[in-house]
DNA sequence: TAGATTGTTAATCGATTAACAATC
DNA sequence: TAGATTGTTAATCGATTAACAATC
């Protein structure tokens, strides 16, 4: 077990988790070839990401499925439960409100907020929308750590802002543009045009 | 001008284009170190990067923002519409019918299928639900060579072979499974639990 | 010309993978 | 034991970056 997991093999362990649990329907154990296979990586690369974990498998045996996924979980930090805000109750942001999927990971929207008067109060989901201004209550009210973006690009640095003021560290940004990070506050970004541009490339060579 | 891009650097150029924009506002040339600030990365990257394209700067000028853009749009294909099929008309197909983004990097949302009798023939922005038995008729009227998967998990497989029966070739799979590509199909995936996982992951090292 | 910045090389760094001893 | 598969090393591969000559 080396301490420090690469970047590169952290973005593979949720993929690992999809497929472990896709595989766990019919098999109890996986080899690395197995879920190798499924996964669409070298069986090598997944023997020395697992490595990584201290998650040992049995040789000659292969990966007992229900532990490693737990291993991966740990490692993950998917232990727990994590309050999410959503900024922006547009289409976007209702969707990701109304999307169950999150919570299946422990990721569980507490709250939605937006700008718009005329938003404000409305029911989305069992929930209701929230005034921006109350978001550094709505932050502390629930302990919120996370914070997903789903306002216009021209509103999403002052989002950050507002966000990092009110203490949520994490951030995924889903507006189209690129956003300086506070200091100690962390922003993924999902660029759905950009991953229709990366595809586009790819058709035409 | 060195012949194939790596993979690395295709990635990026979506998000040079997004920042040359912005930084459009107020200037008309940039050199690599500013726009390096402005993405995020190192601008030795940036030269590297613009030498794959061919696209040449000026030496103690920098690079002309329009004529640089124009040559990211060249090389990643995105001087054409791409007409685009989504598969789901649930909250997140219907999000994406509505999200305008696309078409600013020219890809034009021409369908929404679903497979439930209840949602066809329902409006979304000024289309209507398709019935998804009338895929290869839709993919073949509009030439539709692009679909984004807006599916459950569950439907997610399926819909990936009838769109590639139907002669789609690029698929963007927003539903939150590894699915397997038939021949000559290229699918990308965005899984939005994945990169709060990453997200979680961080937070806690 | 002097200052600035590119384009490119070469060095560094890190990630992937083949190979195989360890061992179930 | 024989067969299978891990865990790990070492080799390979590719990507990043420092450095600098070229040149606007």
């Amino acid at each position: 077990m080396k301490d420090p997991i690469p970047e590169s093999t952290v973005a593979r362990l949720p993929r690992y988790l999809r497929c472990l649990s896709d595989i766990a329907v019919s098999e109890a154990k996986c080899s690395s070839e197995e879920l190798a296979e499924a996964a669409g990586v070298n069986s090598a690369q997944i023997r020395k990401d697992f490595s990584y974990l201290g998650a040992y498998g049995t040789r000659g045996v292969g990966y007992d499925i229900a532990d490693l996924s737990s291993q991966i979980r740990t490692v993950l930090g998917l232990t727990r439960t994590y309050p999410v805000v959503i900024v922006g109750a547009g289409n976007l942001g209702n969707a990701l409100t109304n999307y169950g999927g999150f919570r299946a990971w422990g990721f569980e929207i507490v709250a939605v907020v937006d700008i718009d008067p005329n938003k404000v109060g409305q029911p989305v989901d069992g929930l209701t929308i929230e005034p921006m201004h109350d978001l550094v209550r709505i932050v502390d009210d629930n302990s919120i750590e996370i914070g997903i973006i789903a306002t216009p690009a021209s509103a999403a640095q002052t989002t950050v802002n507002r966000l990092a003021d009110a203490g949520v560290t994490s951030i995924l940004n889903l507006a189209p543009i690129i956003l300086k990070a506070p200091d100690g506050v962390q922003i993924r970004r999902v660029d759905l045009s950009t991953e229709l541009g990366i595809l586009a490339y790819h058709r035409n060579t």
